[in-house]
DNA sequence: GGCATATTGTTCGCGCGCCGAACAATATGC
DNA sequence: GCATATTGTTCGGCGCGCGAACAATATGCC
C-alpha cells in the first residue's frame, strides 16, 4: 500500500505498458539466461507473440542478443537470449585512506583490469591522475566495447544527487564536488556514493544466486562501521542523503568518544580500530583521524590479532570476544529497526567467524525482541571480491535494469 | 532505482495504464477537491478528453461525485468533482490496557460516533461484546452508508498479514488471531495493526495540509515508546512484520532493565513511566507489566507531573529535562538511521513542548552526524484527534487510494 | 520416406486506451 | 448580437496486450 505522491508522479502514457514489460523481460532474461522466448513468455505469463516483440526491441536497443540454439526433447529448438554485458563497461573507483582502487569491469561485474595505487590527497592532482589512468586502462580494450560511466566510492558522507562529498574525514575531503571535476576531466558520466552503501548496491544489483533478498542491511566493519540499507529493492538514501548511518547508533550515550564527536557509538565498540584498542589497551576516547592514520602505518593489524587469537593468545581472544558481543548488540538494533530479510557482513573480522559467531548470535539474542528477529540470517561476504568496487560499477550498470518510475 | 523482483512482479496488461491513471486522478481529486475536469487535466498533464473518461469511470465506481458548478471569470463554468467519503464508513477499534476506544468514521477520517469503555481482557468476551457494540453503532447510520471494514489497533507486535497478535503484554494477549475471530463475529473485513504504526498510517493517509512528507517517523510516547516508519509513502513492516521498533534501541546496553527484557532501551529512559519513575525515585529496573498496571491505577500521571513542573516544582522540572535529553538522543538515532523528511511526535509529553524543546534539540545535536540532520523538522500531533483510531480507519480506507502494484 | 505430433517463434485481427483535434455547450464583454 | 474564452465531449489515429492461426523445425512411429 504505497501512497501516490500527488506533487511528483508519472502518468501512464500509451507506451508505459510496453516500457514496464520490456524492463521486466530484461530482468527475467538477466536472471534466467540463457532462456528462450517461449520460456520467457511462460515466466512472464504473457503470450509468445508479445514477448517476441519485446525481445526484438531489446535486441534493437542492444540490451540483449541471440545466442546458440538449445536442445529440446521434441519440436523446434529454442533460440537462447542473453543479456549483453561483455562489451558494456564501467570504471569503478574506490578511494581509501591508504590506497585507491581502480577497476574496469563489464556490466555483469566481471573484472577486466585492476590497478591499486597510493591515494593522492590533493584533489586537482587526484582527478588529473585518475583521468590519465582511466584513459590508459580503456585503451587496452576492444573498440566495440563502450565505457558507459565512472562510479566513485569514498569513505564518508556523499550527496549522491549532486556528486558532492560532504565529509570524508579519512581523506580530508569536505564540501568538494568530485563528480563535476571528474566529468570535466574525462567526459564520462560519473556517479559518487558512500562505500558501505555501494556494497549494498553491489549485493543488490550484481550478485547472483537463488535467493536475492529485496530487504537487507549490508554492514562493513573496517576502520569504522558502515551500513547500507535496502528496502523494497531500493537503496535507502534519505532526505539529506545521510540515511543508513547505523555505525553511529549508541551502545552507551556516556561511552567512549567516537570520531564523529558523539559518545559510545557502535563503531567505537566494534570497528577494527576498537578491537585493536581493546587488545593494546589504547584509550578508546583517543580515537581520532590521527590515531586512524597511525594505525594504518602500524605493522600490526586486525588480521594479525586474529592470527594471535588462533594461536591461543588469551588477550587477543578476549578482545575478539568482547567485540563480537558488541557487534551482535548493534545488529540487534538494525533488526529491530528495519527487520531485514538478512544482514550481509563484510570486513576482516569475518575471517574469524568460526570463533565469534556464537558470541555475535548471543549479542543479538540479548536485545532481539522476537525469536524470528534473533534468527535473522547473517551472510558473510568476501573482501577479495572487491564489494566496494562492484558497488561503484553498480552505480553505472543499475539504471539499465531498474524498474521504471510509474504512478 | 528500484530493482524488479523477478520472483514476484506484475506485468502491465492492456488495462494497466488506465488503472494507474484512474488511481492518480482519484488522488489528485482527493487532494485538490473541489476540482474541475479541466483543472485535473492540467495537473495531470493529460488531455481533457482522457480525464473526462477517467472521471466518468470513478463516478460509476462510486469513488467520486459531481458537486456544484464553480465560478469562472469567463467561459463555461466548471463542474466540481469531489471524493465520495461521507457514506463510506469504517469502524476503528483501539484496544488499550485501561480502556477500549471504538469509533465510527467516514473515509475522510471524520468522526461519526465514539464509545469508550473498559477493556474486556477475555478474548471471546471481548469479541462478542465488540460485535454487539458495532452493530448498535451502525444502526444509527443512514441506510445508504456502507461500512467497508473494521480496523483494530493494539499496543504490541502484530502480524498484519495474518491478523495474529504476536505479543501484546499490556493486554496479556499472545499468539491470538484476533482478525479471524472478529471476522467470524461481524462478517466485516478486518485489519489489525500495531498502534504506533497505525498513527503513522493516519498521518500518511488521512491528514490534510500542504506538505505531506512521504518519508517520516511517527514517535508515540506513552507507557512505552512506539515508532512507525514510512519510507517512499509506504509503511515499513519488515520481514517478520516487526520493523520500526526503535523504542528498544539502546541508549546504554548496561543500563536499567526494560520491560522487553533487554537493558537500557530508549523507552526505559523517556516513556511516561520512565519520567514518573525519575520523579518518584522508582527503580527503573523494576519496571514491569505489573508496575505499568499499578501506575495506570495511580492517581498521579504524567500530566500532573507536567503541571507541577509548570508550578515551579524543581524535581518535576529536572525529571522532565533529563527525559527530554534522552528523547533527543533517541530521535538522533532515528535521524541517522533513516534520515526522514520530518518526525511526528505524540503523547502527553508534547503538552510540555515549550519547556522541553530546546533540550530535545540539544539532545539531537549531541548525536546528529550532520547539520541538516540536526535540523530535522519535528511536528507535534494532538492526542485529542485520536491518531490511533484514525490509523485504524486508515487500514480500511487506504486500499482505495493506494498506488497499484506494477513491475 | 511419410505422417502425426510437439514445440518454438511470427503474424494478424480485435479491443482497450492515450493523444490530438474538432466540436458542442456555456459563460463574459463590447 | 457577436467575438472570445473556457469547459467538457466526441472521434479518428495509433500503440499495445491478447488470443488464435500459422509457419518453421524438430522427433517418433509406421
Amino acid at each position: 500500500m504505497r501512497k501516490i505522491n500527488t506533487r511528483d508522479f508519472n502518468i501512464a502514457t500509451r507506451t508505459t505498458a510496453r516500457d514496464i514489460n520490456r524492463r521486466i523481460a530484461l530482468n527475467v532474461i538477466r536472471e534466467r539466461q540463457p532462456i528462450s522466448r517461449a520460456d520467457l513468455a511462460r515466466h512472464m505469463k504473457m503470450t509468445r507473440g508479445v514477448v517476441s516483440v519485446l525481445a526484438q526491441e531489446l535486441i534493437t536497443q542492444g540490451l540483449i542478443y541471440e545466442g546458440a540454439t538449445g536442445e529440446a526433447a521434441r519440436g523446434r529448438k529454442p533460440t537462447f537470449l542473453h543479456v549483453r554485458t561483455k562489451d558494456r563497461l564501467a570504471v569503478a573507483v574506490d578511494v581509501r585512506f591508504s590506497k585507491t582502487y581502480l577497476m574496469l569491469c563489464d556490466f555483469s561485474g566481471r573484472q577486466l583490469g585492476i590497478e591499486i595505487y597510493d591515494t593522492v590527497f590533493s584533489i586537482p592532482e587526484f582527478v588529473k591522475d585518475l583521468g590519465v589512468r582511466i584513459r590508459k586502462m580503456l585503451k587496452g580494450q576492444g573498440a566495440d566495447a563502450i565505457c558507459e560511466g565512472i562510479g566513485v566510492v569514498v569513505p564518508g558522507m556523499v550527496d549522491q544527487r549532486t556528486g558532492r562529498i560532504l565529509n570524508a574525514p579519512a581523506l580530508g575531503w569536505t564540501g568538494v564536488n568530485i563528480r563535476d571535476r571528474i566529468v570535466a576531466a574525462t567526459g564520462f558520466s560519473v556517479q559518487v556514493e558512500n562505500s558501505a552503501r555501494a556494497c549494498a548496491l553491489a549485493q543488490l544489483w550484481l550478485e547472483r544466486g537463488d535467493s536475492r533478498p529485496h530487504n537487507f542491511a549490508y554492514v562493513t566493519i573496517s576502520d569504522g562501521v558502515g551500513v547500507g540499507i535496502v528496502i523494497n529493492g531500493e537503496l535507502l538514501r534519505g532526505h539529506d542523503h545521510i540515511a543508513g548511518e547505523f555505525g553511529h547508533l549508541p551502545l552507551n550515550v556516556d561511552g567512549p568518544r567516537c570520531m564523529c564527536g558523539a559518545r559510545g557509538c557502535w563503531e567505537a565498540y566494534t570497528s577494527n580500530l576498537a578491537i585493536l584498542s581493546r587488545y593494546f589497551g589504547w584509550d578508546l576516547s583517543e580515537l581520532s583521524p590521527k590515531a586512524l592514520r597511525d594505525s594504518e602505518q602500524h605493522p600490526f593489524g586486525i588480521l594479525d590479532l586474529i592470527g594471535r587469537a588462533r594461536a591461543g593468545d588469551a588477550k587477543a581472544i578476549s578482545a575478539l570476544e568482547i567485540s563480537a558481543r558488541f557487534l551482535g548488540l548493534g545488529l540487534a538494533t538494525i533488526i529491530s529497526a528495519i527487520n531485514p530479510d538478512c544482514i550481509y557482513l563484510s570486513g576482516e573480522i569475518t575471517t574469524a567467524w568460526d570463533m565469534i559467531e556464537p558470541i555475535v548470535r548471543k549479542g543479538i539474542s540479548e536485545r532481539a525482541l522476537t525469536e524470528a528477529g534473533a534468527r535473522t540470517i547473517l551472510r558473510l561476504t568476501h573482501t577479495r571480491d572487491y564489494p566496494r568496487l562492484k558497488g561503484a560499477a553498480a552505480l553505472i550498470a543499475a539504471p539499465t535494469f531498474a524498474a521504471p518510475r510509474v504512478a
